[in-house]
DNA sequence: TCAAAGTAGTTGCATTTGCAACGAAAAGGA
DNA sequence: TCCTTTTCGTTGCAAATGCAACTACTTTGA
């Protein structure tokens, strides 16, 4: 009976995760749309091709680090370098490729993205942690994402 | 100089946050879909409705519940409706409204999509943790969706 | 009582997403 | 070498989402 009370309190807490989670990036969001800055999935494009050397990734890896497929990543960025935040540019060494490589105006829009952003990190989330309790969570989500990432692709039914 | 730390995990944490999330979701949809069920956000509905008294609920409590837009849960209703697994009843008292009421076969889908869901919740999420972590996890969430909650519709730049 | 304001649910439209298929190019293997 | 398989990025198409407008109805309050 100890099971069914643990058990009970995952479901709420898995709840609990997904409500949090809507509601914190629905806000973040508005905040964004609020200082007419482009959505959160525009960021992470930005950041992480800056983080990149020379600013500049191949798409399919691009598309891996940000977490969407290779369709949906085409046309996200078919939008930046509709803004001019990034370009593309062929690749020598493999005549299928591409790279995304940011421009000026994108790094800058990365960082007035990050004044917002960082901004509704800091409010909704960090400051209602103390210590303990952000290591408790980061802990607790590497270990779920190192789970979920040693799933077969198809294990079911066991 | 602990600041600083603390802010760099602070901002780790929250992108361990966001990259748990889709991975643990989009696993579970892979598992539904291999099953042959409908998406999860069907199965927001189909509890909720189920917990209801008389298994009914006017539509914009239930897209309150589920937080969902009008517009959005009007036509997610549409779907399941469609597929049967639920119906529309006009409401008595107000002319305007109306509520969704489970069917026979919307409760039997609720349940077989659990089977495969609270697999992947105990799997990919439950599991990782110890009790004294969910508990955590448990309480942080809830501070964190109080602090949302309380945010004013607009309270930019301060 | 009656006009103004608000609310419930739906709809149109533009944008975004997901899936499968495609052409082009590279990689692997007999 | 030559044929098969894989990978890269794009595209077509259907489905889902978000926003604003709309109809119908209720509530408010002068």
């Amino acid at each position: 009976m100890t099971a069914l009370h643990l058990n009970e309190l995952s479901n709420q807490t898995w709840k609990l995760f997904l409500t949090t989670h809507v509601m914190v990036i629905e806000q973040i969001e508005r905040d964004l749309a609020a200082a007419n800055l482009p959505p959160l999935s525009w960021y992470g494009v930005l950041w992480t091709l800056e983080k990149a050397p020379d600013h500049e990734m191949r798409l399919h890896e691009l598309a891996e680090q940000v977490l969407l497929s290779r369709s949906n990543i085409t046309r996200l960025i078919d939008r930046l370098e509709e803004a001019e935040l990034l370009c593309r540019k062929r690749c020598p060494r493999d005549r299928r490729g591409a790279y995304a490589v940011l421009t000026e105006a994108g790094l800058a829009m990365r960082q007035q993205m990050w004044a917002i952003y960082s901004q509704g990190i800091a409010r909704y989330f960090a400051k209602q942690l103390n210590a303990e309790e952000m290591n408790t969570l980061n802990q607790a989500f590497q270990q779920i994402l190192a789970a979920v990432k040693e799933t077969p692709v198809a294990a079911l039914g066991e």
